[in-house]
This record gives structure tokens, C-alpha cells and sequence, in this order.
DNA sequence: ATTTTCGAGATTTTT
DNA sequence: TCTCGAAAAT
């Protein structure tokens, strides 16, 4: 409470609402107290990180002696298909560093030849640096994720398009604010279709008009589209999903997938282009591959099609973004679709001790669908996993703030982990009361918070002057410029074809805008356009001419004024270390900074990022964004049934990638593991009982603490029980190309099967598009025989 | 006539 | 934090 008292001192008292916790940044008491007397400055420059110092020329041998026997196997095959299939903490991370440095130092290799995929940004900063620590100051350009990669060959190649010549991602916000448009046109809210499902049902579109769908996007004027559009006015879905196209047409706006369909495109439909990176990248590694993609694994293999040069390192146990389109068969199957793969197994594991090796093992034994293989510790010592039984969240909580402080040990070294967001909430509650410091690593990424996208939009307003940029501006800080209004430049855009900045310029004068802050808002941009092709223009050897315009922005706009009124101190300290990485991002290019490049990747980047040094806190993040790392004391709290796994939970393959990822969650500890859970009532006012998780390990693996009742928990078994069993009766043997018939819509033919949502999709005689079905609709049967 | 404010209700996981 | 609708403020 003290905390967060400091924090809002400085504030006004009016707006006391208290952000939800999990979005919420602590900062120490310390900083907070030095922070007042910074308040009425917007932007204090934190002094920017010294540059990562190199070990050059060190000798050469030591890329191979550090490493076992499996790494220098996997290091040293340097041609052909190989495939690592590495348990958690078996340094598969550590054999592709090695691998590339190797290739570079031992064979001679150019680090441009070398592509090296990486799940995450963060994880390929941490292997850039660390190979550079290997091998010198090399350039390590294509040490990237899928996205970055593609940006990169798309910022080459877009202009061969023949539209658009100019692309800006969308990020999930940018993408609701696409879809709050188009429902306002069509008078419809999120009740009548949500946004999720509006978004699901536009990827589902892309993907079976693959095509098609490109072609749309891509042609010069999008009459296909419109035909399309007047053909299904009623199908309101399918409207949807076009206005949703036409718009990001119009914006040039790639959503992450988007991203990777159009490389795809442009590989497919222009073979010099893809001949030239073909050629250039003679070696590719591909980390996490148990999660990759149909779109990625296309990507991938097309690109090692010359070179046949692909090393793949993956987990299948850590499969945990089926739900985003991930395959295991990609790794499991590889074998099968590439000739001589060499395979190799990591399952020595250096990361965990015993203990926390045998519970995780223990656990995803349970999984049915998986390729055996059991981690063998390194590690010594006999100390077990510890699962405390809370009576109710707040000591649950508080169990583990007490023994985050019995610990005595480095507050960096403690992770807490969870399933959903949700959960930090009590956890924060109690940290704060045990005054421990700790930062949500999850939640809002940085760039996407509010007050860098409003910062970021008006910066693209000026040099862009794109309608997303405008519309998210307009009207922050308030200016009179409401819905009706804006109705009026947006039906003038739509009639004359110009951009809503235009439309907005040429209608100032209108009656409507006399009584707003229009024309103010107008000088002002103008101004600043000026400004910055000024600037800009000139040949000046000053650095930090972005973050100049960036101030007179904030000032002139009267953004800065309304923040501070506004906002709280964590706002403005987000918008100074956005002008802080913008700043350090333009010494780094020097040169060759592009203003409109930089906007371009903006949403590529991740919080992370910018999170290195949080020296001496406890790290809170979901078991989602632990992937890939490591912690010597890990705590997994909110282990519920309904909560981890997920009430979600469908079918028993969401089921087994719940239990995937609560392995995920167990092999990131090193030194010791401890689990909790509370009884109580979850959201939906059902009882909370024990994760099933829980329930799944050995007993005798556990040091069990807490009053867990065994009446209680003999009722949980049974419940558990009960719930697996209907997991596994609810479904129908009904695969893809069955026909069905369904009681109110007749016969149709099965075209997809989607287990994430549990629905089948079908395609009925009597209409012209396919609809969902869900899977536990009893009124569906199955026609014997073929047609 | 329009915009702004305020309370109520809802929320998996993310490049 | 987000969205929605109704009441209050310009």
C-alpha cells in the first residue's frame, strides 16, 4: 500500500481509480520518493545503457570443449537435415549459439549466410549477444523471429507489388479499433458478434481463400471485393470480413500472419526474389520448432530448398501454442518429409534438480498423445517440489510472499508464474503488504499502452498520415470531435477517396466544427508537419532529431499537459523511455535511421525489450511468456481446477496442451519448485478444488503442506474423474469429408475440424457458405457410406 | 445537438 | 483495462 501511495502522491487526488494490479508497474520505494520532485517534467533521461562488451579472438577451441556429447553432434553436423529433439534445460539453446559460432569460426561461414529463427525478440537478443561473446563483434543480422525476418524481406521486395508499395503492421489493438469502425457503420455491437469471434472468423477466411484473399489485397482497385461485399450484404459475418479487408487495404495495414502470407506471396509469385534469399541464407536453424506454424514451416523449408541446410530444435512436450496454429507433426513428422534427417536426443537435463525433474516427468506422463522420453537430472540433491493447500486466495498469496521471504535470497532469482493474468492480482496484494519489489513481466506490452500508441500515432499522423493514426488521435486530449462529427469527414473521405486527414483539412470550415478545438488541432499538425520535413530534410549530424519532434508533439499537442493532468506517473515515465529507446535505437543506426521504418516495426517490438536490467525483483509473468527461460526459485500459483487448466478445456487434446504447459511451467525451476493453490470459489461461483495437475503427480514426490482435507480431496479425484471421462465421451467420431446430417440445416460434408474451439465446420447443401457447428451439438449424425 | 462522464459488466494464453 | 448505455455537461 505504501508503495502504491508513493506512486500516486505525486498525483492528483481526483483520479485515484486504481489500474487493475496486473497492469501495474511497482516501483521501489526509493525510485518512487526520487520521482516526485522529477514529476513536472515530462521525460527525465535515464542514463542509457553502456554498450555489451566483446570477448574478441577468443580461442577457437572453446566453442566445443564447454559442450556433451549430443551438442558437439549436433554442433559439428553442419550439412543436411538435422533435428534436435531436446527436453527442457538440455542447452538446445546453447548447441545452436554454438552451432552458428561454429559455423562461422570453423567453416568460414558468413554470419549473413546464416539465418537463425528465434520464438521470441528477447530470445534472439540474448543469442546475438551471446554468440557475439563467442565469436567477436560480428554482424548478426538474421538472427530474428518469423516476423522480424519477414519485414525485412518485405521491406525489399513490397514496392514490386503492385499495391500496395507500403506496409504497417497491426497490432491486436489496431485491430479492434478496425472492427469498433466497421461496427459502428453497420450499427452492430460486440454483443451481436464478439471481437474475438470477428477476428477468428477473418483468419479462418484468409486461410481457406488462401489465394484468393491475397489477390484481393494486392490488386490495384478492390472491385472484387465490393461484387463480393453486395453479393452477401446479408450474411452479416461475412460483411464483416470484408469491410475488414477493404480497411486494411486502405491502411496498408499487415496483421502478424499477414506478414508472413505476403513473404509467402511474394516468394511464390516472384522466383528471382526468392532465389536471392534462397542463395544467400546457406544455413538456416530454427528454434521452438514444436510450435511452429503451417505458414512458418513453409516459409522454412522453401528457404532451404537449395541449400538443403536446415537444423530444427524443438520440445514436443513444450507444444503450447496449438491454439495460435502451432503443429507438433512439423518436428515429430520431419523425418518423414525430408531425406537422411539426422536425429538427435538431448534429454540429459543441467537445468533442474532432481526433484522438480522427477515431478515434471511424473506429470506429462499422463499425456496419451507424445513421443516417450524421460529427463535424466545432472543435478544432485534430494530436496522435493513443495505444494502448499491455501484455505483461501489471500493465503495462498500470502504463503508465498512469506517464503519468497524466508528465502533470504536475491529477489532476481524468484519467478512467479501463472495460467492467466487474473491471477497475479492476489499475488501482487500480497507482495505489496510484505513490501517485497517485484515487475509483471506480462500484461500490456509496452508498445502497445495507450500512451505510447497515442505518442507513436501522432509521430505516424505527421509523417505517415494514416486514417488508424488520425482516428486514435483526433481526440486525445478531448477535443469536441465526438462520433457525429467524425461521421462527417468519414462519409466525405468515402466519397472522395482521400484520407481522413484530408477530409478533415477540407471540411474545417464546416458549421459543425465552430464550437470544437478543430481548427487548434489542425494549426497545430500542420505545424508540425513542417516542422519535420524541415528538420528532417536537412542534412544534420544532430542525434536525437526524433526525439526533438517528439517533444515539440507532446507540447504543442497539448498531449504532455493532458497526461500530466490525466494520467499517472507511470504514463509519463513510459513516454520517457520511449523517447529513451527511440534515442538509443538512433545511435545505434546512426545514419541510416528511417523515421518511417522505424514506425513500420514498432509493434514488432515487446516490452521486453526494454525490460532488461530489473535488477533485484521478483519476475511475475504467465507460464506463456516464461517459455524459453529459466529461474532458480519458481513458484506456479493458482493450480485450480477452471483455472490452470483452463474451464476452457474442451476436448482431452486442449486438455493434454493445458498439462504441456503446466510442464512448461514445472521445467523452468532450477534450485526448487514450489506449487499452490487455494479453495474458495473461482468467477463462475464454482467451487474451487485442486488442479488435476496436482492430483497427476506422485504422490510421493510431494512435500505436501496445508490443511487439504482428505474428504475434500477425495471429492475432487472424483470430480476430476467424472469431467475427464465426458471430455472423452462428448465426441463424435466426425472427421473432415463426412457427411452430416444436421436437423434444421439438412446434409453437408465436414470441411474442418477446429479443436480449439471445438467446432466442426460444415458446408450444407443449401447454403453457399460453410457454418459452425459446435462439436456437443447432439442433433448432428453421421451418414454411413460414400457418395 | 453532441460530447463527455460515470457506473456496470467482462476478460486465456501472444509473435 | 476495455466496451456499452444512460445521464450530465457543453
Amino acid at each position: 500500500m505504501i508503495i502504491s501511495w508513493c506512486n500516486k502522491v505525486c498525483l492528483k487526488i481526483k483520479n485515484l481509480h486504481p489500474a487493475p494490479m496486473h497492469q501495474k508497474k511497482v516501483i521501489r520505494i526509493s525510485e518512487a520518493r526520487s520521482n516526485d520532485k522529477l514529476l513536472p517534467i515530462l521525460g527525465y533521461e535515464k542514463s542509457i545503457q553502456p554498450p555489451q562488451e566483446n570477448n574478441i579472438n577468443r580461442p577457437k577451441s572453446s566453442i566445443i570443449n564447454s559442450l556433451n556429447n549430443e551438442q558437439k553432434e549436433a554442433v559439428m553436423t553442419t550439412e543436411g537435415y538435422v533435428r534436435v529433439i531436446a527436453g527442457a534445460g538440455s542447452g538446445k539453446t546453447r548447441a545452436l549459439t554454438h552451432r552458428f559460432a561454429y559455423l562461422v569460426q570453423e567453416l568460414g561461414i558468413s554470419p549473413n549466410s546464416i539465418m537463425c529463427v528465434t520464438f521470441t525478440n528477447k530470445a534472439a537478443w540474448v543469442m546475438k549477444s551471446r554468440i557475439r561473446s563467442l565469436i567477436g563483434d560480428q554482424d548478426t543480422a538474421f538472427i530474428s523471429t518469423f516476423h522480424g525476418f519477414c519485414v525485412r524481406v518485405l521491406k525489399d521486395s513490397i514496392s514490386t507489388l503492385t499495391y500496395p508499395k507500403n506496409f504497417s503492421i497491426l497490432d491486436e489493438i489496431d485491430q479492434k479499433s478496425l472492427l469498433s469502425e466497421i461496427y459502428n457503420q453497420l450499427g452492430l455491437t460486440s454483443r451481436d458478434l464478439t471481437y474475438r469471434k470477428a477476428l477468428d472468423n477473418i483468419s479462418k477466411f484468409k486461410k481457406e481463400n488462401e489465394s484468393e484473399y491475397i489477390r484481393l489485397m494486392t490488386e490495384p482497385d478492390a472491385l472484387d471485393l465490393r461484387s463480393l461485399l453486395d453479393e452477401n450484404i446479408s450474411n452479416i459475418e461475412l460483411v464483416v470480413i470484408i469491410k475488414y479487408l477493404l480497411l486494411q487495404r486502405r491502411n496498408f495495414a499487415l496483421d502478424f500472419d499477414d506478414l508472413i502470407e505476403f513473404t509467402l506471396y511474394i516468394f511464390e509469385t516472384k522466383e528471382e526474389i526468392l532465389k536471392i534469399w534462397q542463395n544467400k541464407l546457406m544455413y538456416i536453424q530454427v528454434d521452438e520448432f514444436q510450435d511452429v506454424s503451417r505458414r512458418q514451416y513453409k516459409l522454412v523449408t522453401l528457404l532451404s530448398k537449395i541449400h538443403n541446410n536446415l537444423f530444427i530444435v524443438g520440445d514436443p512436450d513444450q507444444t503450447i501454442y496449438s491454439w495460435r496454429g502451432a503443429n507438433v507433426n512439423y518436428i515429430v513428422k520431419f523425418n518423414e518429409k525430408f531425406p537422411n534427417v539426422k536425429t538427435i536426443f538431448m534429454i540429459k537435463n543441467y537445468r533442474s534438480s532432481p526433484g522438480i525433474l522427477s515431478v515434471s516427468n511424473s506429470l506429462i506422463q499422463h499425456n496419451k498423445i507424445r513421443l516417450e522420453k524421460d529427463l535424466v537430472p545432472i543435478k544432485e540433491g534430494a530436496v522435493k517440489v513443495l505444494y502448499y493447500h491455501a484455505k483461501n486466495i489471500q493465503d495462498e498469496a500470502e504463503w508465498i510472499a512469506n517464503k519468497i521471504k524466508s528465502l533470504e535470497v536475491d529477489l532476481s532469482a524468484v519467478a512467479i508464474l501463472y495460467r492467466s493474468h487474473v491471477v497475479s492480482r492476489s499475488v501482487e496484494e500480497a507482495l505489496l503488504k510484505f513490501r517485497i519489489d517485484y515487475t509483471v513481466y506480462s500484461g500490456t506490452p509496452f508498445y502497445q499502452r495507450q500512451e505510447i500508441k497515442d505518442v507513436l500515432s501522432y509521430l505516424r499522423l505527421i509523417v505517415v498520415g494514416d486514417d488508424l493514426s488520425f482516428l486514435r488521435v483526433i481526440n486525445t486530449p478531448k477535443r469536441g470531435i465526438g462520433s457525429k462529427r467524425l461521421e462527417l469527414i468519414k462519409e466525405y473521405s468515402e466519397k472522395n477517396g482521400i484520407t481522413l486527414y484530408d477530409s478533415f483539412e477540407m471540411n474545417i470550415n464546416h458549421n459543425l466544427f465552430q464550437s470544437t478545438k478543430a481548427r487548434e488541432f489542425l494549426d497545430v499538425i500542420k505545424k508540425l508537419k513542417n516542422s519535420y520535413f524541415e528538420v528532417f530534410s536537412k542534412d544534420q549530424s544532430e542525434t536525437s532529431k526524433l526525439v526533438n519532434l517528439i517533444d515539440e508533439i507532446l507540447k504543442m499537442s497539448g498531449y504532455e499537459a493532458f497526461l500530466m493532468l490525466d494520467g499517472d506517473q507511470e504514463r509519463l515515465d513510459n513516454v520517457a523511455e520511449l523517447k529513451n529507446s527511440i534515442l538509443s535505437i538512433e545511435k545505434q543506426l546512426g545514419e541510416k535511421f528511417d523515421v518511417e521504418d522505424y514506425l513500420s516495426q514498432v509493434a514488432l517490438l515487446t516490452s521486453q525489450d526494454l525490460q532488461e536490467n530489473k535488477r533485484d525483483m521478483v519476475k511475475l509473468m504467465t507460464v506463456h511468456s516464461a517459455k524459453g527461460l529459466e529461474f532458480p526459485y519458481v513458484f506456479v500459483c493458482g493450480l485450480n481446477e477452471g483455472v490452470f487448466p483452463s474451464s476452457r478445456v474442451r476436448t482431452p487434446e486442449a486438455l493434454e496442451e493445458e498439462r504441456r504447459l503446466a510442464y512448461v511451467a514445472f521445467t523452468r525451476a532450477e534450485e526448487a519448485l514450489y506449487l499452490t493453490d487455494s479453495e474458495g470459489f473461482n468467477y463462475d461461483n464454482s467451487m474451487r478444488i485442486p488442479s488435476r495437475f496436482i492430483f497427476n503427480i506422485r504422490k510421493d514426490l510431494l512435500d505436501r503442506q496445508g490443511d487439504l482435507d482428505s474428504s475434500f480431496e477425495e471429492g475432487s479425484i472424483q470430480w476430476i474423474n467424472s469431467h475427464e471421462k465426458s471430455l472423452n465421451s462428448d465426441q463424435i467420431e466426425i472427421s473432415v469429408g463426412d457427411e452430416v446430417n444436421h436437423p434444421t440445416f439438412g446434409y453437408g460434408r465436414v470441411m474442418c475440424v477446429d479443436e480449439m474451439n471445438s467446432e466442426y465446420e460444415i458446408k450444407f447443401d443449401k447454403f453457399s457458405t460453410s457454418r459452425l457447428i459446435k462439436k456437443n451439438f447432439h442433433g448432428l449424425v453421421k451418414k454411413g457410406g460414400n457418395s
